[in-house]
DNA sequence: CGTCGGCTTGAGGTCGGTCAACTCATGTGG
DNA sequence: CCACATGAGTTGACCGACCTCAAGCCGACG
């Protein structure tokens, strides 16, 4: 049997936390199921109770919620290796929903698997508590953004935000990494509009700082866009602080 | 010896999960040093690596954070019951501050107790968890808010969150609470300015939604705010719905 | 009784929204 | 192979929600 979501949760939990022989087992041994979305599908949907949680083995998701005027804002991006609704563990009435932004493989664990998990191994329990505590210190950063910044800062930070937590992954390798967001969707993560992301993303790619066709997103000027958008990876709270500027993450030697 | 924030603590767990004898044993013998912080003083700021979680007794705090430029955004308001740096628990760099709105009395644990107390009661542990998942489903709303709704609407929202959350734990009989905040410090949560919020006050009151004098703060027309709000409570996940329409909420008889 | 912080209000500016048109790439069917 | 439709991106013109600046007000307090 494939075991390719546990692999991907495992080194996700590494990440996060100390793992060891044993829940390394148990994590290994935990039964997924797969399933494929294709862009723009509803993996879960605002209103649902469910009994399962998502881990995203490739593609891109997203979490957001409509207004009463129909606006949507997206609450958050995922990419692979996250548990976008592992907060349902607790709380298993969704306030929001969560969708496939690109094609996406999606493995699906049980709740009572992940509880039973959580009881035998106290070190996964705390990895997974960590992750949600990760999760919200995300969305704070994007509270201080949508508050307090301009639309070209938080542009700036996102996408200085997304390379990060792709680089960690191992997916964006010199800062260029797949962004399958349209303008549109960019735009309701941000709290603008399209015509005014497509000015920012304009402004930004005349200033040297970004590069972006179709969904591929480089990011060429690393300090300066970081500068911009006043990120401070320190949020993430990553175990093992990783290296952005253009000096740092090249191999010696 | 004073048992006053055990209590709370385990008043509070209790609403958001079962909690059996044992448990309540163990959160009674939690050992907890109490400290008064005057309106303006920071508890803990951003930068510091903390051993220990607070919980609010008494008073009125807020988390927040400034930009570059000097701007400030809350990012949290908290009430008696709240603990609001428990993600300090897993990880223990403060990526925000965390201060006293009003002076307030706030009961210090250790880290270490609480750990203990999570390895022997798992109950607890996922209490502690649910704690910090709804923390962070006030953040999301938050997001949405900030992002899509207008000033009136943003405000009229934090207004009925705040009474729905003092009201679960007894501080907004009539929807009538203590909301010891400057116009200022609404604008900075609100992401607008004080100039805004005072005139988005001024009209919610000549609506009659609201009535608010000194640090008083009344309903007058609960539906209409949260209808213009868009305030649906579910995202506070309370384990036991709370009504607050107009009809509801008086004793019978 | 003067000062200070918070509240209130007016006048004018701006960032980002709205509306609308055009381009361009892709895909589909005749 | 072309006609056409579709969806994303791009750009201009105008508008409005909210910001900035500035002044006056009021209650608390020394």
């Amino acid at each position: 049997m494939d075991k390719t979501a546990q692999k991907i949760l495992l080194k996700r939990l590494k990440l996060v936390a100390e793992i060891d022989a044993e829940d390394e087992a148990d994590i290994l041994a935990l039964p997924v199921t797969m399933r494929e979305f294709e862009a723009g599908i509803d993996i879960v949907s605002e209103g649902q109770f469910v009994r399962q949680c998502c881990i995203l083995i490739d593609g891109f998701t997203h979490r957001y919620r409509h207004t009463l005027e129909g606006k949507r804002q997206i609450i958050a991006f995922h990419v692979a290796g996250d548990i976008p609704d592992l907060h349902s563990l607790h709380m298993n009435y969704m306030d929001h929903s969560f969708a496939a932004t690109a094609q996406s493989r999606i493995g699906f664990i049980a709740h009572d698997a992940v509880w039973d998990l959580c009881v035998r191994r106290p070190r996964v329990a705390a990895a997974l508590w960590r992750e949600t505590l990760i999760d919200g210190a995300i969305f704070r950063e994007w509270i201080v953004g949508l508050g307090r910044l301009s639309g070209q800062s938080r542009t700036a930070h996102l996408l200085c935000e997304l390379a990060m937590r792709m680089q960690a992954v191992g997916l964006a390798p010199d800062h260029v990494y797949r962004l399958p967001l349209t303008q549109h969707e960019l735009a309701d993560a941000l709290g603008l509009t399209v015509v005014t992301v497509n000015r920012v993303l304009r402004d930004l790619r005349i200033a040297g700082l970004v590069d972006r066709e179709r969904s591929r997103m480089a990011i060429r000027d690393w300090d300066a866009l970081a500068r911009l958008g006043e990120f401070d990876p320190r949020y993430l709270h990553f175990r093992v602080p990783v290296m952005m500027s253009r000096e740092a993450g090249r191999e010696p030697g």
